[in-house]
Order: C-alpha cells, then sequence, then structure tokens
DNA sequence: ATAATTGCAAACACTTTGCACCTGT
DNA sequence: ACAGGTGCAAAGTGTTTGCAATTAT
C-alpha cells in the first residue's frame, strides 16, 4: 500500500471498491455492505479512518450527498492531474455524470476573470434530475 | 403570516433576518445567534421547524454547507420565478456570489441537451475560494 | 519489536420527534 | 374554542475519538 501504511485485506478491498465505481460517488454504508458481502465486515469506524487517509493523499474526493447527511467518495487517482470536470449528480437515483465541455470551461474562465472565484471542482456537485429519471417519472 | 399560520415575534425576526441577507445562505445558529442578541430567544427546534415550513412554501432553499455537517438556508422570496442562477460559494469566508451570465445558459442549454439532465439551481452550490481570500492568502 | 490498524463503546454535532403547555385568531 | 406555535427532553443519524487489543512489517 502506498503511503507507508500497512497492507491488510480491509484496505485493499475498500480501495478495489472505490476504484471499480470511480464513475461515481459511494456512500460509506455502500463500501460496508460491499464488505459484508463479501465477507469481509468491517467496522465503520474503520472505513472512514481508511477513507480519511485517502482524502488526505489526493486518491479520493470527499463530497456531502444531496440531503446533507450522508457524505460520499469518489475515487479520483494519484494521476489525477487530469482536466478539471464538474459533476452532475441525479438526486432520485443518485447516478453521477462528469462534465466536461467547451461551455463549462468557457463559463469556468469567465467565473474567474469577472468575479475572481476559482471553482474547486473536486469539492462542487450540481444537482438537479437525469434523463432516465425524468422519463420514468412521466409514464 | 402567510400559509394560513399565526403570525408570532419569533417567526417574523427569523424572516426578517432571512430576508436582511438574502444574498448570502445562512446557518441555523447564525438566525439563532441573531435572535439572542435582539432578546428573543428561540429554541432550535423552532427555527428547525419554521424552516422547514418556509422551505415548502418556496420562500426559502435549503442547502449543505461545504463540510457536509450544516444545512444551511437562503432567502429566495415568493416571486422567485426571476431567473435562474447558480450560487459560489467561498470555502473559507462563505460569501456567497450569485451567477448569472451568457455563459452560463449556454452551458446549462448545452448539458439540457447533450445529457438530458435538468439542473436544479436551487440544490447546487460551486464551491470554491474567492478573490479577497485569495489575496489575504497571498500577504 | 514496534508502528499501524482495528473494534468497541462512548462522545459528538446537527437535526427531528413526542408531548405537554402556551398563544394568536 | 381551538388550530397553530413553542420549549423541553429524548431519540435519531452520520461521524469522530479514546483506548486496549491485534496485526503487518
Amino acid at each position: 500500500m502506498r503511503s507507508g501504511g500497512y497492507n491488510t485485506k480491509s484496505k485493499q478491498m475498500i480501495l478495489d471498491f472505490l476504484q471499480e465505481y470511480s464513475d461515481k460517488t459511494v456512500t460509506v454504508s455502500e463500501i460496508s455492505e460491499y464488505l459484508e458481502r463479501n465477507d469481509n465486515s468491517v467496522n465503520l469506524t474503520t472505513i472512514y479512518r481508511y477513507l480519511d487517509k485517502l482524502v488526505l493523499q489526493g486518491l479520493i474526493s470527499k463530497y456531502t450527498d444531496d440531503t446533507g447527511k450522508k457524505s460520499t467518495y469518489r475515487y479520483v487517482g494519484e494521476n489525477s492531474f487530469c482536466h478539471e470536470h464538474l459533476h452532475l449528480q441525479c438526486s432520485t437515483c443518485g447516478k453521477v455524470i462528469h462534465l466536461d465541455c467547451e461551455f463549462m470551461n468557457e463559463l469556468m474562465d469567465h467565473i474567474t476573470q469577472s468575479h475572481g472565484f476559482d471553482i474547486r471542482c473536486d469539492k462542487s456537485i450540481l444537482y438537479g434530475k437525469c434523463k432516465s429519471c425524468k422519463e420514468k417519472e412521466n409514464m
């Protein structure tokens, strides 16, 4: 494991899970349930502690869900000097869409220039309703 | 008071406070402290309950702060068929900037068209660092 | 050997609920 | 009179902390 820590099955499984779902944000209980399903139940405390470390290492990002009660985490990886992008999260199904387009870049540039405000993409989520949830609603 | 409720000093003061700071989001403790300062201490329960009602009436919007621990509220008013706008909140000083520009509208339109995702502006906050906090940092 | 990890119980912070009492209309 | 508002204590939730026991190196 990186950063001088010891290697344990629990830590490895948590990281695996985060990597597998790196296209969305996952909750602590989702991680916990995954570990249970795979016969490696881990105390919530342990999960929180390991997640804190990963956040510090910059391997994952921490967010707050739409209700403001739970935290969610997303794997971003260590070579995450990748292009900045915003996240759209559906308040209904939780799906996350990565947003990186010329319009976004134009907006970000404009904000920096006109307001002097630097957006932290990894701290921001735009909430709304995704296509499929809208469709389901109209059935 | 609207919506058939009774009129009380506490409710009036809470609404006044929200209106006075309608350009930013305020926390429950800020409301509570304001009431204390003005010799009208109100139990937190009461504040939460009234805020819930105001949210239901659509007079205020509820957000989650950057840390994900506290809720924040912002007065939007009842004639809030005003132009949609996003909010930029400085993670350092808490200042809120209302964002409504052509670039934002272009981006929103693009997102609706390309992803079928409808952003709820009143649910979304972009976090980052404002100009003055950046300047203070470099002193 | 010893530093890191873990589980448990308890503490925490914010929010919500149940209930008896009070207040505005 | 009575629907609505309020305070208090208690419960609820997600998260964090202290500590002793265990494990990886």
